[in-house]
DNA sequence: CTGCCCGCTGAGATCGACCTGAGAACTCGA
DNA sequence: TCGAGTTCTCAGGTCGATCTCAGCGGGCAG
């Protein structure tokens, strides 16, 4: 269990890390949100005590960063209680945590454990294809700014399309996947469909981003 | 230093009560959660050590209680330790802290020693979207301004949709964390339910924070 | 150039997801 | 025990999503 904490009043890190130690952690203290991020890019911790208040960076920073580049380690936050900041920011900026200082120890590290069993959380995973980007848990899509309301159906079959991006996909593979296997009806639904997609993905915006490929089927491309 | 213990299990409620009249607290001991919630609320003591686990009340529902009731006694929980509670719950429900079964007296004392120095606990952590707040503790939600009752059930309800707020939500997801794991209905309860929170968070107002996603669930947005 | 086939699209038909009002069942306190 | 407030069930109605179909047009082979 390698715990990375990033905190810049040296007391306080210091008590953190021997406590920790005492429990069994490897722990790995910084004392600047720039090493800290540095720290958390490149070496492998399983959870990340985060001070808000930092030189150079501060928490929300070093976490906003972090999941830029694609780094989900579980983060606890430390917040000063005095609400300058929002607390409940913490988590929409992508902390999955955080303590009011000051803290009790003991909480601390029931919370740290917590985190950890739980894992590094699951991440929104959302796909762009150009200006085009698509977001399954939140069910977004958007070209560039502007948001696209899609039916299930048209978001299932441009979320497939864009898996496959680049590639050509037939008719039959979209009906496969898209719809139930046990399909009844004709491989005409698929050009309705991608006709509709067409019309919103597309047409308000210029752009032809599907492209038929005649005899065979489709295939998405940045544009 | 005036300390009630609400514990069911006599034996341990004994070794606790002991203990603490040795270390030089006044306790009172009870041992179901209607009785404790009564003591709690009636007479003034520095700390309250609360068992989980009660007839009757659970702890759960006595710190609601009594915060709802504006009695701010700092609260330590004590957890069975196979996880059936979400321990992290006890602080969304305005505990202070917790201590996990089994513990060590000494632990006990020394957290309990902490809690009555820290004195009444910090307020509790409200959730907002747009200028829709909810304060878990106090069970209390408003827009803007304007305080909004709700009823258990659709406070519960819209918890839960400001916990994930701006992600799309299923109607199974929210069965299972707002109903009993065991619900046996129909989903069409909670399409009754946001019916219900709509008519109350949004109408009045003249908004649609409430977003349906046909075929899918719903969403919460700030508006 | 011509005809054929593939793909596109608009007009509906159908279906079921969703909403809602009415009321039954239940809880809890007076 | 009664009543108020809450929870839940149910059924009818609405409307959006899905799908079918048929006619049109354009690319492509001959």
């Amino acid at each position: 269990m390698k715990v990375l904490v990033v905190e810049d009043e040296e007391a306080l890190a210091d008590v953190v890390r021997r406590g920790l130690v005492q429990e069994g952690f490897t722990v790995d203290v910084f004392g600047n949100g720039v090493d800290g991020l540095w720290a958390a890019s490149e070496l492998p911790y399983d959870a990340i005590v985060l001070d808000i208040m930092l030189p150079g960076l501060n928490g929300y920073q070093v976490v906003e960063q972090l999941r830029a580049r694609n780094v989900w380690t579980p983060v606890l936050m430390l917040t000063a209680k005095d609400g300058e900041y929002d607390q409940t920011d913490a988590f929409d900026l992508g902390a999955d945590d955080y303590l009011t200082k000051p803290f009790s120890f003991l909480i601390l590290v029931a919370r740290l454990r917590a985190l950890i069993r739980r894992g590094a959380p699951e991440r929104p995973v959302t796909m762009s294809v150009g200006d085009l980007t698509l977001d399954p848990t939140r069910r977004r899509v958007a070209r560039a700014d502007t948001e696209i309301m899609l039916t299930p159906r048209e978001f299932t079959l441009l979320n497939y399309l864009m898996h496959r991006r680049d590639q050509v996909v037939t008719k039959t593979e979209i009906l496969e996947h898209v719809w139930d296997t046990a399909f009844e009806g004709d491989v005409n639904i698929v050009e309705v469909y991608v006709g509709y997609l067409r019309k919103k993905i597309d047409t308000p915006f210029d752009r032809r981003s599907i492209e038929t490929v005649r005899g065979v089927g489709y295939r998405l491309l940045a544009t």
